[in-house]
This record gives C-alpha cells, sequence and structure tokens, in this order.
DNA sequence: GCACTCCATCGTATAAATACGATATGCGAT
DNA sequence: ATCGCATATCGTATTTATACGATGGAGTGC
C-alpha cells in the first residue's frame, strides 16, 4: 500500500493484526477444532475443513505468525496446539478495548442532536 | 474467490465479519475516537487520522456495514456514532468463543507427545 | 534401497482490501 | 440562483489475502 500507516499507534496496530488473524471463518474453526481436543490434534484439519491441504497449511501459518497457534514437527506428522496465553492476552486486550469504547454515554442520547 | 466458503458454520462466518471490521488500525482509531466524544463526532476524523478523506469515508462505510457505527445524515455535515450496543453484543461473541477456546485442557501439558 | 504418507512451500490465479484524486451531491449561506 | 463546505461515491492503482495444484522433503515401513 502507499501508506502512511506506520503512523497509528503500536497498540491500535497490533491489536488490529490479532483480529485479522481471527478475521476469517477457517481460522476460527481450526482455533476451535484445536480447543476440541485436550491433546494436540494434528492435519485432519483438513479432513474437517472444506479447503484443500494447501490451504489450510496457509492458514496455519497465519494463526501460527500471529502467535496464537504452535507448531511442532513431531516426527512425519505436524501437530499443532493452541497457545493458551496467547489467546488469553489477546482476549485481555480486546476486552479492555471494548471497556474503553464503551465506557461512556449510553449509546447516543435520542434529545443529542445528531444521531 | 474460488471458494466454497459457504460451507462454514454461519456463527463463525459472521464473527469472522466482525473480527474483520476491527482488523485494521484506522478503523480501531475511528472507534475510539467516537468512544471518546460523548456527543457524537462528525467528519474531523479526517483531521484526526493519517488518511485522505476518502479513505476516512470508506473505512466509516465499513464500520457502518459491521453494524458497529451510525451515521446520521444531519444537515450539511454526517454525524456518526457507536452503536454500543451492536458493539457490546460483538464483545459477548468474542467472549463466548475465546470461553470455548480457553474453556479445557491446560496448555498441551509437556508430557505430552507432541507440544 | 523404495514406496508411501504427511505436510510445507512454490507458483500462480483470482478476488478483496486499501488508498487516493477527482467528481458529484446536499445543504446552508450569500 | 450561486457559492462554498462537508461528504459520499466513482474510477483506478496497488497491495494483500485466499485458494489450489504441483512439487519437494522428512519419516516410516517394506
Amino acid at each position: 500500500m502507499l501508506t502512511k500507516a506506520a503512523l497509528f499507534p503500536e497498540s491500535l496496530v497490533s491489536l488490529a493484526e490479532q483480529a485479522k488473524a481471527l478475521s476469517h471463518p477457517a481460522r476460527l474453526a481450526i482455533i476451535e477444532h484445536l480447543a476440541a481436543r485436550d491433546t494436540c490434534l494434528c492435519g485432519d484439519l483438513v479432513d474437517v475443513l472444506p479447503l484443500a491441504q494447501a490451504t489450510v497449511s496457509q492458514h496455519l501459518k497465519v494463526l501460527k505468525a500471529a502467535g496464537l497457534v504452535k507448531g511442532e514437527v513431531d516426527g512425519p506428522r505436524s501437530c499443532y496446539c493452541l497457545d493458551r496465553d496467547a489467546l488469553a492476552r489477546l482476549q485481555g486486550s480486546l476486552q479492555s478495548f471494548f471497556h474503553v469504547a464503551l465506557a461512556e454515554a449510553p449509546t447516543c442520547s435520542p434529545d443529542a442532536d445528531c444521531c
């Protein structure tokens, strides 16, 4: 992009990045599936998801880059599991973002002169 | 896209869509700024953000499409304000998503055979 | 060794997101 | 009616995301 995007505060940039990791149903599904097995599941994700193996692998890469998922190369197969700590941190960041956003004024009072 | 994306559960698709609305620093900044004024602010967002007017307008459109922001066309200028109800709902959805994801197993036990 | 499985990566095609200038529109003021 | 301001939208360029087939490498089992 031709952007001056570097001009946003770091906190927002990084929150936006993590939100982006959550912005695809396949990735949400992956997180849910990984969460469902207490033992970390491998690439049978491919069986569960309506996507080609290469595509699933790519989504996993995104999640790994976002730090939400950890992957270990156990022998012939790869093993992924949630980084629950990271997930919890993200939850916290979102939480405080929402907290700020929802803090004040009760939904643009009806008697306001605009909304 | 060439996608079979319609095959994901509706809940995930819609959560992903809303997450996407949060996946850009400019949009997060807009939300924060709207939240800061108790009375709803207009397009001085353009002054605050490092972006052209057209771009800001486009981001506002995205937020409006996601239902997070309401806009009223008050006279010559437009007026935007947060839809705090919608924001709260999104917060709830994310919350329960995280709740599920973080529910079980304590971070891949170290003695597991993979992670 | 060879065949097989599992998976990551490459190459590539297509679509969506992002950004901006230019233009159009709506409204108040003159 | 005309001008000017605040915005939305159009057209367009560029970047990024998404997806898949094909290829390659790492391990296992024969």
